[in-house]
DNA sequence: GTCGGAACTG
DNA sequence: CAGTTCCGAC
């Protein structure tokens, strides 16, 4: 474990990340992007557009001047960038859009979602797709990215617009920190800053655009995050709540947001590091947190839930991965999919940035104030090929001090943790309590089977887990690594394991349910995404092949202590792609307006949300009625997770046999073998290995 | 424009 | 490790 402060606390360090911290890490650059792509000031020169998690470049020098300013690199520029935006690709971050212009998209797998579950999903929401990662409104409470403008989310399509006719005003955002001055090391300011403290700022300018009504629901990035505003009630809402699922019409309205529709991020916190994040944000908006009590604070009455306490995960960027992957694949699983979240009325949608309205609007006024602005930083000869110009970035000073953890009050004492409460839940806890959940199945098998529901409900009930949703839904994800036994059955949540935990292959998933209403049986699953169903939905992906998903190889390890069975034959399937796929449409129950396809997609099992009818009647939905609130503790647990196991290692054998063989040729492959050999411009081919220096001469 | 290898950096 | 820098290939 690496400790980031030493202090024992247990945040992933990027959650602080106090960039002017020595040792810490730097921002990242997807950190940055989706910064970037929050902020409305900025969606000149980035914005969502198309499909969920889709973003495009409008400006790619200014974001690659941005960039370079974040991280002192002043001769930065688009190449270099969209190199270390290429290296997601096999980190399965990122993928190309391919055939748009500066488009990529996000994995939101690999993004926090985790906290979907506490999403209110009950109204009816947008039908657009959006680029934009769905944020769980409800969620807001939870965790929303600071600034946003809810009106935004408005308008659904999504062309966009051509590259590069937007203009950011830099200084203006300079001074408030999005950039930072190299000059002295420790100040970067991170957006959270502004979160916090300079909430007040941006909002005023954004009002702009937002008219003002938005934030209203906003209130305030991050304050917003622990805003009471939700009751646990709005939770079992968001589960369909006891009683309707559809919607309280009632206490939602219609459409309801409750929740403000700021462009989300795909995040339900924000990752950045900040120094407000440390202290404020950081804490409830790290993933690894995300689950925690914090989020929930509000709802949930038991202090000793309270993450803050728990917290002893220290993540490590490894960790950190997987805790993305499995809380995207959470949403997968909760049927939050970001497209998923379309329909649902209160998941506010992320920016789309579609203009009509809004975007129209700022551009304009904006655009106008931004691009002289713009002028005066840049120069005349800012984007052409090198410039060094070291922005001028004078005042970010902003640095804030924020101890890096220090904060961070209990380091670590976390009963929570422990042994999770297993037995014990609060009763207040949260609605949702955590399912075990069978690994992935494989589409047949999930249509063949309904058992799954039974076992769900044993799962769920065993207790262990309901105790922990609440708490740290992550944290509990996290923890049980591999072993089922583990969560289900002793449900101790070793907090070191976080790293491997998650996405050993046998990986049991984690569901969350709201124990209020069972019924609805929306249940979600918090799972590790590590392999996910390999369904292959995506259109886009072609090729992570298994080279890559190397990265994932680790999975592989770490189960197998425990649960037998689960080494995946298959070594190489990346499951992964399925994130950038558009997930399989929602479940038919669930949205009415969404053309109710069948879709097997084993991702949308369950949505969370409306209750309405069981989607598939196989296995997603019926939860566990009985066991729901009454927690039953079960034992079945381990042979459950034989089962599931069993089964899930089948599945993927099967898809990956079938999808894997397809594709292993394709490009990575191809690029493999050809990567053996090294071809210059001679065109002579040069075995790798061999020596062929590129004479880098330059200095640095 | 995009891709990705390679060397290099902090 | 996460880029940064270069660069050839497509």
């Amino acid at each position: 474990m690496k400790t980031p402060g030493d202090t024992g606390f247990a945040f992933p360090e990027w959650a602080y990340k106090p960039e002017s911290s020595p040792g810490s890490r730097q921002i990242q650059l997807w950190h940055f992007i989706l910064e970037l792509l929050r902020k409305e000031e900025y969606h000149d020169v980035i914005a969502w557009q198309g499909d969920y998690g889709e973003f495009v470049i409008k400006d790619p020098d200014e974001v690659a001047r941005l960039w370079g300013a974040r991280k002192c690199k002043p001769q930065m520029n688009y190449d270099k960038l969209s190199r270390a935006l290429r290296y997601y690709y096999n980190k399965r971050i990122l993928h190309k859009t391919k055939g748009k212009r500066f488009t990529y998209k996000f994995n939101f797998n690999k993004l926090v979602l985790v906290n979907y579950p506490f999403i209110d999903m009950g109204s009816a929401g947008s039908s657009v797709p959006q680029s934009a990662p769905p944020v769980p409104t409800g969620a807001g409470t939870h965790f929303r990215f600071p600034p946003s403008t809810p009106s935004e989310v408005l308008s659904p399509n999504e062309d966009l617009r051509s590259p590069g006719g937007m203009f950011s005003s830099v200084a203006r955002r300079m001074a408030r920190g999005s950039v930072s001055d190299c000059s002295d090391g420790t100040s970067v300011n991170s957006e959270i800053e502004e979160g916090n403290a300079g909430a007040g700022e941006e909002r005023g300018e954004r009002g702009v655009s937002g008219g003002g009504g938005g934030p209203g629901g906003g209130g305030g990035g991050y304050r917003s995050i622990i805003h009471p505003r939700l009751s646990h009630e709005t939770l079992f809402r968001m589960y369909g709540g006891p009683g309707n699922p559809a919607g309280h019409p009632g206490s939602r309205g219609p459409a309801a947001h409750r929740i403000h529709t700021e462009p989300l991020s795909p995040f339900p916190v924000s990752p950045l590091p900040g120094p407000g994040g440390a202290g404020l944000l950081a804490p409830p908006l790290s993933p690894a947190l995300s689950m925690t009590p914090t989020s929930h604070l509000p709802y949930t009455p038991s202090p000793t839930l309270s993450p803050m306490l728990g917290s002893h995960f220290s993540f490590s960027s490894e960790d950190m991965k997987r805790y993305l992957q499995a809380h995207t694949q959470s949403v997968y699983n909760y049927g939050l999919s970001p497209r998923a979240f379309l329909p649902y009325p209160n998941i506010v949608i992320p920016q789309p940035h579609r203009p009509t309205a809004d975007k129209v609007g700022l551009s304009a006024e904006r655009g106008a104030g931004e691009r002289a602005e713009r002028a005066a930083t840049a120069g005349g000869g800012e984007r052409g090929g090198e410039r060094h110009h070291h922005p001028p970035l004078a005042h970010s000073a902003h640095h804030h001090s924020h101890p890096p953890h220090s904060a961070h009050p209990h380091p670590h004492s976390h009963p929570m943790l422990h042994p999770l409460h297993l037995g014990e839940e609060p009763p207040h806890m949260s609605p949702f309590k955590f399912k075990l959940q069978p690994p992935p199945l494989g589409r047949k098998q999930r249509e063949g089977q309904s058992q799954t529901k039974a076992r769900q409900s044993s799962l769920s009930s065993g207790s262990g887990s309901g105790s922990m949703s609440s708490t740290s839904g992550l944290g509990s994800s996290l923890s049980f690594g591999s072993d089922l036994s583990s969560a289900s059955g002793s449900g101790l949540i070793s907090a070191s394991s976080s790293t491997q935990s998650l996405n050993s292959a046998g990986l049991p998933k984690i569901k969350v349910e709201s124990i209020s209403d069972i019924e609805s049986e929306e249940e979600v699953e918090v799972t590790d995404i590590s392999d996910e169903d390999p369904d292959e939905r995506d259109e886009e992906f072609e090729l992570f092949s298994p080279c890559h998903s190397r990265a994932a190889d680790h999975h592989h390890h770490l189960a197998n202590g425990t649960a037998g069975p689960h080494h995946q034959p298959h070594p190489d399937e990346d499951l992964d792609e399925d994130v950038f796929k558009a997930p399989a449409p929602p479940p038919p129950g669930l949205m009415p307006f969404f053309t109710s396809q069948h879709t097997h997609s084993s991702t949308y099992r369950g949505l969370p949300t409306l209750k309405s009818e069981p989607t598939e009647p196989g296995e997603s939905n019926t939860t566990a009625p009985q066991a729901s609130s009454a927690g039953v503790l079960q034992t079945k647990c381990i042979p459950l997770k034989l089962r599931f196991k069993r089964r899930w290692s089948e599945d993927q054998r099967m898809e990956a046999s079938q999808e894997e063989s397809e594709k292993k040729m394709s490009g990575k492959e191809r690029a493999k073998v050809m990567g053996r050999w090294r071809w210059r411009r001679t065109g002579q081919a040069v075995e790798k290995g061999t020596a062929l220096p590129r004479q880098r001469t330059r200095a640095l």
